[in-house]
DNA sequence: AATTTACGTCAGCCTTGTTGACTTTCCAAG
DNA sequence: CTTGGAAAGTCAACAAGGCTGACGTAAATT
């Protein structure tokens, strides 16, 4: 079973030194990864809540509050907070459902996906970029390592909206 | 050059929606990623702040608080609240630099390990499993993806400490 | 001697998360 | 038809953790 040059089965990914790395690689990286929205949204009177939210509604239009709820795992009243501001402003229409008129159903207006291109052209330039430098068979890694390390919670909602799409 | 199947280069890892993946996958990872330190801090009366404070002081002792304040890229007010409630309590110790009397260099106490170890044992156990999952490769794809993905700046950093351990 | 650097601190503000309590609306089951 | 419970929204209060601005002190540098 052991490996002829070191009787460690050739894990040596698995050290506490190499993981310590990863965990390093993904606090750096996801400051990259949200510094350009950020940018973006500073004096824009929005933030990163305001962001996700977007995100997920152009993501899943027609989506309720609920769905929502689930997907950013955040609670209703700060959910709300930020949906409220989004309404007011024209970026989101809220709509009482045909079949069950309690939930209510969420779409981007022109203006809101206005906003959100703009901030998703920015993310996905810099993803794009990372993307190219390190090629095919490393996003491949990248996402396989992403996924296994989601609660399996969060994996369902993930692959929910990788199917949907 | 082109590939025969389609004529796009081979290039179909940076269509829009496989950055979309992309994205969503930080998204749910970084959850996962927090998810297991931050159930162990709340209940302690610390939070993130103190844990990545705790960590990057564990990883550079004796580090001062002027390069703390670059690795973590928040304001000294900021980092100032965390690290005295650290002191206070026990877990930092901080010591005028013997060379230049204006630093404070930072050492993590008894207390201070303890408390990473926790903490970092938790973390490293989800990238541990999300690695063994993922495998070799896929390990060395995330790191190259991620550190792409950073601010120059931040890959310094990064590297810095590479190296340094 | 004057300036700059490193650090600490006070005060106040903002965003975004939390809990708890309560209301309204509405569907569905008894 | 009544009622129980789900979905949504709202109010109030609070905490963590960012931020800016202003100020003070000690030590190093010029």
């Amino acid at each position: 079973m052991a490996e002829p040059t070191s009787g460690n089965e050739g894990l040596l990914f698995l050290t506490d030194e190499q993981l310590r790395k990863g965990i390093e690689a993904m606090f750096f990286a996801y400051r990259g990864f949200t510094a350009d929205p950020d940018r973006i949204l500073e004096g824009k009177d929005y933030g990163r809540a305001h962001h996700r939210a977007v995100h997920f509604i152009h993501r899943s239009p027609g989506t309720t509050v609920s769905n929502l709820l689930l997907t950013l795992g955040v609670t209703k009243q700060s959910l709300n907070r930020v949906l409220r501001t989004l309404i007011e402003d024209g970026l989101v229409r809220s709509e009482k459902g045909r079949v069950d008129a309690r939930e209510r159903h969420l779409y981007l207006t022109e203006t809101g996906l206005t906003l959100e291109r703009e901030l998703s052209d920015a993310q996905r330039a810099r993803m794009r970029a990372a993307y190219r430098a390190a090629g095919p068979q490393a996003v491949a890694g990248f996402r396989q390592v992403l996924e296994a390390m989601m609660d399996p919670e969060m994996r369902r909602q993930y692959n929910r909206l990788k199917e949907g799409g």
